[in-house]
DNA sequence: AGCTATTTATAAAG
DNA sequence: TCTTTATAAATAGCT
């Protein structure tokens, strides 16, 4: 900041707020940089705006997923239990966007859902989850699971003296006795299975998370860290 | 950098360091929440040290998974279409961290697909994937199916003549004829379910991802964008 | 894209 | 640790 000191608030839209994107932008990934190397940690950073489709992400693509899957892979008691709130920031945090976080919360709950199976099967243990997180587990595949009762049921009116071969459950059932690749080969071949699988359970968008980019400048800020952070 | 030019290189572990630490963090921090008001954009950023087992996020964690989220819900295609390399970082890119996450790679595809799903269910189509994506979620998909028809297999040898009530695979198939809340509670004591859901898969340590907080100072930065970078 | 006057960030000292 | 201070860096407004 130089000539004049700068108002820190939301830039017009223009040719000013694009030459300082280029300029913080790149401040930005050095301060990264020089801090990766000085302190011997590993830094990602994402830059997107929604309206622009416009995304940075450092270091480079591959780099920036792994380290993403390494923080992930931190159990949650762990950053939980070492969370800590970091005082400069604390000042700017307000009820406003708490409320919004409390209002995404249940929204987010599925996402929480998947996000735990992937944490689980990747080697978290079950013991490491609270009660909440186990709830959440026990919800949705029992959710899951209901779907798959009630495709049964209604394959059963359509078909009901035929094996029900071609769909999940009569494939899972008749597991004992197929050929493995045939049951799969019928699987991948059941529509139902892939639009079960893989459909939209969040149709109306994504996260409604605190538009930080809005209008309010208020922005809670939480550190996770246990070491040289107080 | 003040009353000594600080040299760019890692520093030894000590109380100096760990000072650093916390200045730089705080200066990176601020930065980017500045860099987000100011331009509208969204940011998040992650540190974090493996031996220290330390973790820094900004923003909070709600907020930081949500603009997580957000990012991976872009398109692959479009991050493909937009990606540009940003030529101050270019210079620093060598072959050898690409050899690293070369390797890295295989391991990488079982989480890879659990990164899908979690996608696809959160509403990505599937038309988005390219070949390699819907090879990964196709094999791990029989993968999983497989261990079901296994466990059939051991049932059926050790009860060949009783209704299978209280496993996975019987109980789906049972499901037109169950009650839906006995189904689950049977499934929900299951012991192999659970296990089989959320055994380790991936036992022998995370991601062996490039160690930029080791000896070498390389570090390769891809600039995704179609905007203001150029 | 460069330049410079200032503001910021911050390493070392207190 | 927390504050102060002297200096290095970053950068807003101009060309």
């Amino acid at each position: 900041m130089t000539r004049k000191k700068i108002k820190h608030e939301q830039l017009p839209n223009g040719t000013k707020r694009n030459t300082i994107f280029r300029n913080r932008a790149d401040g930005l990934l050095k301060k990264a940089k020089e801090f990766s190397i000085l302190c011997g940690v590993e830094t990602g950073i994402i830059i997107h705006t929604q309206e622009e489709n416009n995304v940075v992400q450092w270091p480079s693509p591959e780099i920036f997923r792994g380290r993403l899957h390494k923080f992930l892979d931190f159990p949650d008691i762990e950053r939980h239990r070492k969370m800590v709130v970091h005082a400069k920031y604390l000042e700017q945090v307000v009820s406003d966007e708490r409320k919004n976080i409390l209002k995404s919360q249940k929204k987010n709950e599925l996402k929480e859902f998947h996000q735990l199976m992937n944490e689980l099967i990747k080697g978290k243990n079950l013991n490491e989850l609270d009660l909440y997180q186990l709830n959440v587990l026990r919800s949705h595949s029992a959710e899951f699971l209901k779907k798959l009762q009630k495709r049964d049921e209604e394959l059963n009116k359509k078909q009901r003296s035929l094996p029900r071969l071609g769909t999940v459950t009569s494939a899972v059932a008749y597991a004992g006795t197929m050929a493995a690749e045939t049951m799969l080969e019928n699987m991948k071949r059941d529509a139902w299975f892939i639009e079960t699988m893989f459909e939209s359970q969040d149709v109306d968008g994504f996260m409604v998370f605190p538009p930080t980019s809005g209008g309010s400048t208020t922005t809670n800020c939480g550190v996770l860290s246990d070491n040289p952070m107080t």
